[in-house]
DNA sequence: CACCGGTTTTGACGCAGATCAAATGAAGCT
DNA sequence: AGCTTCATTTGATCTGCGTCAAAACCGGTG
C-alpha cells in the first residue's frame, strides 16, 4: 500500500457540507465531549477546527513532524507505528471512531509516530493551543483530557503484557477481543466483522510474524472458535476464546 | 523479596524534618516544575501534600486500589507491573528521581499497576484533585503535566518497539543506554552504575527469562563491552553498546 | 476478463531463547 | 559466625515461533 502524508487543507474544508457539531456527534459519548454538558460540548465545537478526509494510506501525521493537533476520528480506521532507523517497525495500536490520534506529539513538540489510514476515514483535527485554552475554561474538559491520556498509557501497558509474556495464541485471541469489545461499544456486531488491517500489520502489532498469525487463525478455525474468510472473521464461540486469553487455555 | 503496600501516614510526615519545598528541590528541572517560574514553583509547593518514606518492597499504589493522588519521585528507584490473572507478570517500567508515578490511575480513578520501592526512597504525594485545580490556576502547569503524560506514552511506544521487535541483546543495549543517560541526566555516572532491581525483573521488563539476561550480560562482558560484578555495571564500550542497540549488530 | 501485484495459507526446517538442572555466590537473620 | 534464602551463572536440551519457499487467492486495472 502506498503511503502518502496527508496534506491538510487550510481551515474547514467546506463548512457547509463537512461540519458538523460534536453536539451533534453520535460519537460524543466515547470521544473527547464525554462528560461534558451540553454548553460545554458547544463550545468545544469551537475549537475543532476542521473535518478532513483522509484516504486509505494516507498519514494524518508523521514521526518527526511538528505537533500543532491532536485528531478525534469520526470515522475510519488507523494504524499507529513507530520504526527504528534501520527500517523495522512496530504498530503501537490501532484506532478507530471516537478514539484520539496523536497525544504522543504534545511532550517533545513532535510526534513520536506515523498514525496511516487502514480506510477511507475522517478525523477532527483539534489544534493544541485551542485545546490548552479551552481546557482551561472548562475543568470538565481539562479533566476528560488527562482521562484519555492516561487510558492510553494503560492501553500500552496491556500490549507490554501481550508483548512481555503471553503466547502467540493468546495474543491474537487478546486481540480479537479486544476488537469485539471496542466495535460492539460503538454499536457494531460483537461477534461478526472485518479486520481492516493485514496479518502483517496484526503481526506487527501482536510481535509476531504474518505466517504465525495466519496460522493461529488457521488454529481458531479448526478448534470452532472462529470462523476466518479472508478478513471477515465471525467468532463462534467467544467462551473459548476468553479462556485462550485467560491461558486456562486448551 | 516481600513487598507491604506503603500505609500512608496521614498529613506531612513532620513537616519540620520532612517537608521540603519544591523551590528547594535538586529535581526541579526534571520533576513537575519544570518550566514553572519561581512563583508557580512556589504555588506549586502547597500541593505537596506529604513527603513520605517507602522502603524497599513496599508499595506506593496497587493495581485495583482507588486513585487519589499522583507521587513524584524524591529519591530511590521504583518499578511498575501489571500481571494477569494466573499470576504472570509484566515490569512496565522502572522509575527514579523526578519521575512521576501513578497517572495510570486518572483514566479510570483506580490504578492498573503496582508501584513497587526496589530500595528505600521517598515520594512527594500529590493529590489529584489538587493537581487539578492548580493546573486551572496555572497554565503552564497544565501545559506540563500534559507533557509528562505524553512522554510516559512515547516511552511506552518505546518500550513496544524493544518487546516487539528487538532481539535479547538489542533489548539488553537499549535497556543500559536508557539507564545511562537518565543517571547522566541527574547528575550520576553515565558509565559506571549499580543496578536497583534483579535480572528477573530485568526480563520481566524486556520481555526475556533472567538466564537469558544473565546469558546476554556475560556475552557482553566477553566482549569487553561492559564489565559486570552482579549489580555493579561498568559501560566499557558505549560505541559497541549503541551499535548492538542501532542492530548494526556483530 | 485476463493479468498483475499484493495478501494469505500451508509445509518443511532451523534457531533464538525457553526450560531444566546444578553449582556458586551474596545478603539477611539469629 | 553460621544458617537460610534468594540471586546469579552456566551448561544441556527442548520448543515455539521464525524463516524460507511455494502455491492459492483476491482485488484492482487496462
Amino acid at each position: 500500500m502506498k503511503i502518502e502524508t496527508l496534506r491538510l487543507r487550510s481551515g474547514p474544508v467546506d463548512a457547509g457540507a463537512l461540519r458538523t457539531a460534536c453536539a451533534d456527534c453520535n460519537l460524543r459519548e466515547i470521544c473527547l465531549p464525554a462528560g461534558l454538558t451540553e454548553i460545554e460540548i458547544n463550545k468545544l465545537d469551537e475549537l475543532v477546527s476542521s473535518r478532513v478526509k483522509v484516504r486509505r494510506g494516507e498519514a494524518v501525521f508523521r514521526a518527526g513532524t511538528a505537533f500543532n493537533a491532536i485528531y478525534a476520528i469520526r470515522s475510519g480506521f488507523f494504524k499507529s507505528r513507530v520504526s527504528t532507523e534501520d527500517g523495522r517497525e512496530q504498530v503501537t495500536g490501532f484506532s478507530m471512531a471516537g478514539e484520539i490520534l496523536g497525544m504522543d506529539g504534545i511532550g517533545h513538540g513532535e510526534h513520536n509516530c506515523d498514525a496511516v489510514a487502514l480506510e477511507d476515514s475522517e478525523i477532527c483535527a483539534i489544534p493544541y493551543s485551542h485545546l490548552e485554552t479551552l481546557a482551561h475554561e472548562l475543568p470538565s474538559l481539562q479533566r476528560h483530557f488527562h482521562k484519555v491520556m492516561s487510558r492510553e498509557i494503560v492501553r500500552e501497558n496491556g500490549v507490554m503484557m501481550l508483548l512481555g509474556v503471553m503466547r502467540a495464541e493468546e495474543r491474537l485471541a487478546a486481540f480479537l477481543l479486544n476488537l469485539s469489545q471496542r466495535l460492539n461499544a460503538r454499536g457494531y456486531a460483537a461477534l461478526e466483522f472485518n479486520l481492516r488491517m493485514t496479518r502483517e500489520e496484526i503481526g506487527s502489532y501482536l510481535g509476531m510474524k504474518l505466517e504465525t498469525v495466519s496460522r493461529a487463525f488457521s488454529k481458531f478455525q479448526s478448534e470452532e472458535i472462529i470462523v476466518v474468510d479472508q478478513k471477515h472473521i465471525r467468532i463462534v464461540d467467544i467462551i473459548a476464546l476468553r479462556k485462550i486469553y485467560a491461558h486456562h487455555s486448551q
